[in-house]
Formats: structure tokens, sequence, C-alpha cells
DNA sequence: TTGTAAGCGTTATCAC
DNA sequence: GTGATAACGCTTACAA
């Protein structure tokens, strides 16, 4: 059942049913008949063949470093209605943390084939990204960090730290920070230097031993992390941790070597996921606004996708420190 | 840069260009030209006409009933590499456990437009599903569940939780058992069955109240629960739990409730997702092997997208009870 | 307001 | 082996 046969059907040609599908210029009489024998016969166009002839798939692509993680998966549901309203699919590209298949994918989706826009969930930017992002024929949106020249959607990880340490350290005065990898600005770099403004404000020295960098993003870095800051020696009585993972991991460690938190160390997070209110103590930390940081991206890439502006736009969301259990 | 201008470059027609690329019925000599004009132009044929001209989209739809979840994230991450290698795409459609999206999806990717094959991550089956799965067209594995009629690959969960539960009243006689919707035949009605299986072997009566169904999959579905075995006054030494997550939560409300985990009350999941081994106590769990059922899906279907056989196949995962802490 | 006709970039069917 | 040529299902000048 296609074009042609509905045209037959209703007795117009086949260029007055796509005129009825889409600009509209049609008679009032013939639209109805149009209309009626698409009503009977469920008829639905090709997004192939239109794809074919407009140049247009309707399709955008979501790269995202993993599956499984709060903040991505909040970020992807923030964007999915406003899409489908829009008549937009998802593709969602799972990277894996590898940063050269982030790369490949850009490529891939801004081959002459693939789709109509892309939001890039990022995490750490190597020539090879920049280079394919300024290459990148479709409309992009980076999503999760900051990045000069293209329009982006990030969260302030700079002030959220720095508001969140100050306000742990109201309770305590020797404080220490659990990172990750310095090359994710965001989640890495702001968030650590967020940590050491505000120490700097409060006139707090930080014993050298009392930061450890460059963990990975989960329960267990989190667990190593602090195993490592205890073993050390280090006198400690907050830990600020760059995100909730860590934070549950520093948890879990200092109950098994015998410290009460919050009574003997405070503990915060980043990110306040599903898992915050529920562990034991629940955790305080930053929420950040990941969902509808997530609808920002996909405003901008739609408004993009339908011929609006082709300036970058920058949007720093903000965010709200929670405090809960973790803290005195 | 079209096929045209290869054929043109190459010296040869179109149709020849089309055969190097497809058949390979081309004379040593031309394929030769063929290729290094290729090589040189980086020409690589629009999917989009392919796609019109054969009716081959080379896309899959995996419908998954939410991201982030260890479960989902490991199916996915299996089947995503043998998609791949046989130049399938995927796209990730994800219905927040509604239902009736799952439906519409099917509907959605079977129709004319769409996708060469789908697999559908499912949990519950309704009429509406039946039907729209008995009237898809194109090729579909069922994962996650067993359904007759349908290629289909799924966990052994009542034998896993007949095992476990054993295991676990090897040191302990007074059980209880958190579970999920019964509806969601897997990981509601079979846990729950293998769980009542074990204890009718060792001739254990079950009070009612030891019993608790219909919980979410959630953390905090699972501290609800316990809090709600435990106001009940139910005399428990053994809480089985109907997924990981329920089993912190449960792990994290006896903590509150000054019950010691496994000394006072010993705790069991299904899943062991990443959080099992670094929660504390590490969890006692069944290894579901997710990430290898998705695999498996992925060979059904692609082997079906080629036109292999079209007879259902049923596939039984193995699981595994790995002993850990939150057991004595 | 409508219809005719020319593509979009492929692949499949023929003859040669 | 190879090359015309006709589809695939649609949109869009352009002419009527």
């Amino acid at each position: 059942m296609d074009i042609n046969e509905i045209a037959r059907m209703a007795g117009v040609s086949r260029a007055t049913v796509s005129r009825y599908l889409n600009d509209g210029y049609v008679s009032e009489e013939k639209r109805h008949m149009i209309k009626k024998v698409i009503d009977e016969t469920g008829y639905v166009p090709s997004q192939r063949a239109q794809t074919l002839r407009t140049g247009k798939t309707k399709l955008v692509g979501v790269i995202i470093p993993k599956i499984s993680s709060d903040s991505v998966s909040r970020m992807v549901q923030g964007m999915t209605k406003l899409f489908r309203e829009n008549g937009y699919q998802i593709i969602l590209a799972n990277t894996d943390n590898d940063a050269k298949a982030e790369v490949d994918y850009i490529k891939l989706f801004s081959g002459r084939n693939k789709v109509d826009g892309i939001i890039l969930i990022a995490t750490v930017f190597s020539a090879a990204h920049i280079r394919a992002l300024e290459a990148c024929s479709i409309p992009t949106v980076v999503l999760g960090q900051k990045l000069e020249g293209q329009s982006c959607v990030f969260q302030d990880d700079f002030h959220a730290l720095y508001e969140i340490t100050l306000s742990a350290l109201q309770h305590g005065s020797k404080p220490a920070f659990l990172g990750v990898r310095e090359d994710d600005v965001s989640a890495g770099h702001q968030r650590h230097e967020g940590f050491m403004a505000a120490c700097k404000e409060l006139d707090i020295r930080i014993p050298q031993k009392n930061v450890i960098l460059g963990g990975k993003f989960s329960v267990d870095a989190g667990y190593n992390m602090t195993e490592e800051l205890i073993e050390s020696g280090a006198d400690v009585d907050t830990i600020v941790c760059a995100t909730d993972n860590i934070a549950f991991g520093a948890i879990t460690c200092l109950r098994e070597y015998g410290r009460r938190v919050p009574e003997d160390v405070q503990v915060t997070g980043v990110g306040d996921g599903t898992l915050s209110q529920v562990v034991s103590p629940t955790l305080t930390t930053v929420h950040h606004y990941y969902r509808e940081s997530g609808l920002e991206a996909a405003k901008i890439l739609v408004d993009a996708m339908n011929g609006g502006t082709t300036i970058a736009r920058e949007v720093r969301m903000g965010y709200e420190v929670r405090r809960r259990r973790s803290t005195r």
C-alpha cells in the first residue's frame, strides 16, 4: 500500500496526496476524500522513501558513556519525551567509556547516512573529539561538559562542590577529597577545584595525602580510595567525594574500619541518585538537575534541526545541596 | 559522491559497481579499478537508498523496560558486539516500565518502516503483547521471559531460587521471602515458587506474613518490605529476596533496626550486580548470565534476520549461586 | 488548486 | 561479465 494506491482510491494524483500529507495545499473536497481513504486503509508513509527524498531521517543519535548510570539515565529520560513529541526517534549509542568509540560514533552519525542531530553526553575531550565535532555537518549538542564553540548544557560543578564543602565544614575541620580523573573537566577538575576553593576560603590547609584523584566512578573505587586514605594514616573527619558512588564506597569502607558516619567522619557525594536516600545513613549530596539538562539539550537540538539558530548556546544548570544524615 | 560517480571514474557502469559491492560478480581487472576509486574517494554507499531498494534497514530495535538496570545493561552489552559485527545498528527503546509503551514499540518497529528485527527484554505479557508479537512480521526474540511459541532466552529462576534458598537454610530455619509482582513470571512467580519448593523440600512451614510479594525492583522497595516484615513481628533468621536491590534495601533496614547481618539475619539476592561485591556485608546472590543471554538472543535474531530457520527456539540459561558474607 | 514528471541512490532483471 | 533500464515510495518544481 503506497501513495499511488491511495491516490488512485481517492481519485487524485499522488502529488496531491503528498501535498495533503505535507503542505496541506489541497482543496477542501479532495482533502476530504484523501482523509477518508487514508483512515480506511491505515496508510502510513514510508519513512525510508521520505528519508531518501528529503535527506531527513528523523533520527537523533545520543552518544552515552555508559548505560546503567544514574546521571545518564536521567538525562536520557529528560530528552526522550521532547524528541518523541517532535517526531524524532532516538538511537542510543553506548560507548562503555571508550573515548575512541565516541569519536567513531560522531563520525558515523554525521556521515551522510545517518541522523539529523547528535547529543553527546561527554566526559573527556581529545583533539580527535574536537576535530570530529568541528567537522560535523549536523547539529550537535554537548551535554555534561562545557565546550567552547559548541552548544552545550552542563552542571555547575565548581560552585556545587564549593558549597557542599563549605556546608560540611561547618561541622568538621579535617577534610579529604576523593576525586575522579582530572581530564574529565566537570566531574574531575571542577569538582576538585570547588573543594579546594572552599578549603581556601576557610583557611584550611590540606595535607597532600588527603586528596586522592583519578578514581573511577564506581562504588568500589570509593572503597579503595577510602582504604588508601585510612591506611595512609590521614587524620580526617570529613570526606568530600566527587560522586555518590564513591561516597557509597567510602561509607562501606569506613564502616568496615569501625568508623561511624557521620559521628567520626562525615561523607558527601554528588549526583543525588536513587540510592542516596536509601543507603544508611542517607547521603548528603548535590542534587544535579540531570533530567532537566537532558530536556534543555533536546530543546536546543530540536530547534537547530528545525532550522533555528545555528549559533552556539551555553547553558549552565543550577544545583541544590541536599543535607541528609551522612553529615552532622 | 554517489555510485554513478564511482562508476564514471572507474570507467564502468554503475551496475558493475553495485555488483562489486554486493555479489562480487566482477572481472578481476574491473574489480581492481573500482577498488582503487573507492579507496581514493572514501565512497560509502547510502544506506538510505539501499534501505529503500532492498527493504532492509540494518537496524534492530531493542525494547528495554528501563535504562539504568544492572541486568538490562548487561544484556545490552552482550548483544552489542555481535550486532555491530554483523552490520546492525541498535535502536534502544526505553519504556520506563510502561507495558503499553512496550506494545506500541513492537507495533512501531514492525510497521513496514522500521527495523529488521526486535529484541524484547520482557517483564510481563498482556494479551496485547501476545497479539502484537504474533502479528509481528519481522523476527523477534524475547529476552528474560519464557514465552510459548516465540524464540526466547531466559534465566532459570525457579531452580536458582530453589538452590540459593536451600543453601541459605543450611544455617537458618526461619526464612522469609520478599518478592516482586507475580505477573512477572520469571522474576516474580518463578522465584517465589523456587523459594517455596526449597522450603517444602526441607519441611519448613512458612507463616503467611513471612512472604511479601508485589514489591518494586528497587532498593527502597526492599527497605519498605523489610520494615513491614519486622513491624509485623515475624520471627525470621533468613530473608530471601527476589532481587539484589531488594536485598540491599533489606540489609539497610535490618541495620537500622539493630539486626546484624548475617549473625542475626541472613540475606540473599538475585542478579549479582556490580554492587553485590561492594556493599557491606558482600551479598550472597545468584549470578545470572545476563550478558551471555543477551549474546544468545542476538545470535538467534541475527540468524533469523539472515533468513535462517524461522522455528522458535527456547534457551534456558544456567546460573550460579555466589556465597558471600551476607549468609552464614 | 492540480497533475506531470524528474529525481533521491540504490539493486534486480534483463538482454547482450 | 557487463550495461541499460526499471523499479523502490516519496517530494517538489513546473506547467497547466
